[in-house]
DNA sequence: CTAACTTATGGGTAGTAGTGGGTAATTATC
DNA sequence: GATAATTACCCACTACTACCCATAAGTTAG
């Protein structure tokens, strides 16, 4: 069957309850395994991250092995999932996102929705816009240090 | 028999329900694998870059080895996925492209379809003539410097 | 030359996706 | 412990998409 990435792009906006549909594709590439769930958090960028719960658990794995007796390491696991919250979709697909993240990625009423591959990236679309005419572009010097990295793995 | 790659040009337009035929030639050139997938997403031009979905899984590989925590990868992985969508293609061989990569590609409703060996190009008829008549032009140097690219790999 | 097949195109219809809202259950507040 | 607020679960409507069947034109084979 189709592909268990996600691509593409879709536009939403959040309803008088605060739901979100998350795309039906989306929710189709969901592994049985993540059991209905993403998981949510803080992007770097201004915008909300979400995780299958599958990639999510590899990502505890991860700060599982980080040292709790160096700060630096509790920093960065309390970094890491302070914000994290797993969300069930209800029968129709939609969940309910916390308020703080909303507020983090600037969101009020209309959402874009970006597949990142294996996971998911949720914009305003305004930030976006603005992201876009900044942030975003890449320079040749960009691109090619992007290529080498690649290469050297 | 027949290459696995996808040459020559056609000419077809979009019916009332969104629909583009793909030439028949270049859906016998999909292997098995692919599972009657094309990927349909943004050209660098004014047109639509069509993969088969093997050779997308190979680009959704490279995106994989990318580091999420630098600003430049995730920008770069966000290009590229984007606008990037699997369409399969009915029994009589149509996909509907998504209007975002229409309007990108300035389609309203006849297209030219080019294969580029192992992608494919859409175009609209008339962008495609303005950019034959400026963009396209390669002279005796691009093509020594296209020579000397080719030597060096 | 005709028949069988393939290709391109048109359109009907059932199921799904997205959206809105009601109500019961749970949690929080006083 | 009673009441208010929030959340979870359910049902309903509309538009659209996926899937199916049909036809005409073009191509190949006998």
């Amino acid at each position: 069957m189709g592909t268990k990435t996600f691509t593409g792009e879709f536009r939403y906006s959040i309803d008088s309850k605060g739901r979100v549909n998350i795309p039906a594709k989306f929710r189709k590439a969901l592994p049985d395994t993540s059991e209905d769930t993403f998981v949510v958090t803080r992007g770097l960028d201004e915008n909300i991250v979400v995780y299958s719960l599958d990639v999510w658990r590899q990502k505890e794995e991860e700060l599982l092995k980080l040292s709790s007796r160096l700060r630096e390491h509790r920093a960065f696991v309390r970094q890491n999932t302070r914000f994290a919250t797993p969300l069930k979709f209800d029968s129709q697909g939609r969940v309910a996102i916390p308020a703080n993240l909303l507020k983090h990625a600037g969101i009020e009423k209309d959402v874009v929705i970006i597949g990142m591959i294996d996971e998911i990236e949720i914009w305003d679309p305004d930030v976006l816009e603005r992201y876009e005419e900044t942030e975003f572009q890449l320079d040749a010097e960009d691109i090619e240090a992007i290529d080498n990295y690649n290469r050297s793995s």
